[in-house]
DNA sequence: TGAATACTGTGCCATAAGGCAAAGTATAGC
DNA sequence: GCTATACTTTGCCTTATGGCACAGTATTCA
């Protein structure tokens, strides 16, 4: 359960920049190499790598090298478990269990034990 | 819309903190006091008022003073923007409108255009 | 009025974040 | 083999983050 809040904080904290939404928008159509997902910016590839490295330690996108080309991939999952907190607060302060139930069963109590 | 960027990336910011995370987990239940929120917290009055700075800065709560003492309480619109943008990345990669095309209509295009 | 309470402000520190340039490595194509 | 492509590594810089101590202000209570 702590590592489930340093899981949510490190998701969280890659939500929080605006180059790393784009790119989880862009993979969202499917997946795409870091040059195709680097070309939109205008930055370094360096400092771009820096943001795929970070998506890919919070876990919401898998990275994989064929060749001379790494292609970047969404995992689905992983903005789930961010989902999943969001509705437990809902759920929390609204007093009731609504239609996004599904995903609060477990994680209402992980994150208030800090 | 590049407001609307720069609001996300306060909330998910504000949001990648396992205090401030406690914090709002408490406030669900109802508003509380600076101290009354410190106390679980092994940390300087300070250093957590830089937390509440920083949830208050992203709007996910408000705070009021009466004489001494400033109650916070949670702001629940605020956190409704950040479920907004994860449920159109989701409906995003799953192709279709799910039961939470409400929050999707609008917030879709806005991110993708940076 | 004097003391306790509840913040608030200031300044400092260490680490992390986000950017760059320049040089290096490893495949692909000619 | 040589060149272009697609990253990758390294080192550096500036700003932001999250913590501290210490001192200050403003209410409240006795």
């Amino acid at each position: 359960m702590a590592q489930y809040s340093e899981q949510l904080s490190g998701i969280f904290q890659a939500l929080a920049d605006p180059t790393r939404r784009a790119v989880l928008g862009r993979l969202g159509k499917g997946p795409a190499s870091i040059s195709d997902l680097a070309k939109p910016f205008d930055m370094t590839l360096p400092s771009f790598m820096k943001h795929i490295h970070c998506l890919e330690d919070s876990g919401l996108i898998q990275t994989r090298k064929e060749g001379r080309v790494r292609t970047c991939t969404i995992e689905k999952q992983r903005l789930a478990v961010a989902e999943e907190w969001l509705s437990a607060q809902r759920a929390l302060w609204e007093g009731r269990t609504d239609r996004l139930e599904q995903f609060v069963t477990t994680a209402r109590n992980k994150e208030n034990s800090k």
